[in-house]
DNA sequence: TGAATTACTGACACCGTGTCAGTAAAGTCG
DNA sequence: CGACTTTACTGACACGGTGTCAGTAATTCA
């Protein structure tokens, strides 16, 4: 009897959280339209909260302010984004090959998420104060590294193979690739009009970034044949 | 008489229209020190225009609103970044020194300047709708241009000099050297603790940086040594 | 000097944010 | 099923910043 009470009581409590994680997205995905609309500075909590049939109040129910749903959204971006890198990784058949395909699958994702990849550029130009351990921001630090490793994986297993250099460091190169790779498609989409103007289009641009900035990996002379111990 | 009288007011109106810029520049100095304490989100005008001993409606006579003040920024951002690469790679003896000069130049700008390395960050990062031929934003951009073509330059030398490899179209190149530099900077910038918690300094990190993009260009093969038509 | 132009300001209307007291709804238990 | 508690939600508010404008002070010109 108590064990039913009980048992009864945390189905509530379930189905009840259940509804609240259901609500949280929703207003994510409210948040996500507006600011795909708007852009984030002009966004209003107002229209937001329409989006989601809720009263304005109700958001910061959900959310402290602003700030922390644009963290919300960057931090869906890095897990999509984590996924995509990594599905294209794995049908790479070498390390190099897959460090190439994990920079193209960045250039789709952003091609097919323009707002993910704004909402990374927006926290990837955010200087931090001082990012607390609890903190959403933390966390979505922690989906960054998630991402950087998938990068990783695929230079150790390049330098397994015998198609990438030996690195001593590879979340530097991970950091340098990502670095580049983010500034290249930034200017692509930002600067589109521009390219256009003198003749480029932002796919060649693009492809020329990737294969420039991923040719210093390849190992010096030696064709990966013998050279075992 | 009348030639006297003429020349006087225009003595006055030359007076008056210098003075009238000196004080826009005051207000952009202004500005700028606000913007670097506060960022330029939270920065508020009145600050500014305290800060200039003026009335912030008075602000608002000069520049139409924040933003533009932003833009204003901007280009004395990229005038003063462009005067460094030139320095910089006129001290470099050949053309692949250049380039790297130009880097290493362009980071040290960004350790001197924060608040102009994040006014360009911001306007790397926003996707501008349309850009009016007289607007202060296209000034900007053409202030970006004269930039570029500070590497195109260097990018010509190194071609004539044997220590860069042929490359059809300079101007894809500079903007793809300029996208790594400015992406790393930014991650080294933004990422400083982080890079610190995996055992990286900033400036190792862009070291590496500069050495891994710049690579590329060297010539294939041949030293450099005849190859004349 | 007085008239005209220009530089400047105080005060206002507007809008968006974040908060809070208070209401509606749902869950708990006899 | 009611009474009682807990949780979900909202309307209305105070606050603060932006951009504007009518009006005043200062300069220039004749």
């Amino acid at each position: 009897m108590s064990r039913a009470r009980t048992a009864s009581r945390s189905h509530s409590r379930q189905r009840r959280d259940d509804e609240k994680e259901l609500r949280r997205e929703a207003i994510i995905d409210a948040a996500e339209a507006v600011f795909a609309r708007a852009g984030f500075e002009t966004a209003k909590m107002e229209d937001v909260a329409r989006r989601a049939r809720i009263s304005r109040a109700l958001v910061y129910l959900y959310f402290k302010n602003k700030a922390e749903l644009q963290l919300a959204v960057c931090r869906r971006a890095l897990n999509i984004l984590r996924e995509r890198l990594a599905a294209a990784a794995a049908a790479a058949p070498s390390g190099y090959a897959q460090i190439g395909a994990i920079g193209h699958a960045y250039i789709a994702f952003a091609d097919e998420f323009p707002l993910y990849f704004a909402a990374l550029s927006r926290f990837e130009a955010h200087r931090p104060e001082s990012v607390a351990p609890g903190s959403t921001e933390r966390a979505v630090l922690e989906a960054g590294v998630a991402v950087h490793e998938v990068t990783i994986a695929a230079l150790r297993q390049g330098m397994r193979d015998g198609t990438i250099r030996r690195v001593d460091k590879p979340m530097l190169v991970a950091l340098t690739l990502w670095g580049f790779t983010h500034g290249a498609i930034q200017i692509a989409q930002t600067k589109a009009a521009f390219l256009e103007e003198v003749g480029l289009s932002a796919d060649e641009f693009l492809g020329h970034a990737i294969r420039f900035g991923t040719g210093g990996l390849q190992p010096a002379a030696a064709p990966a044949r013998g050279k075992r111990k």
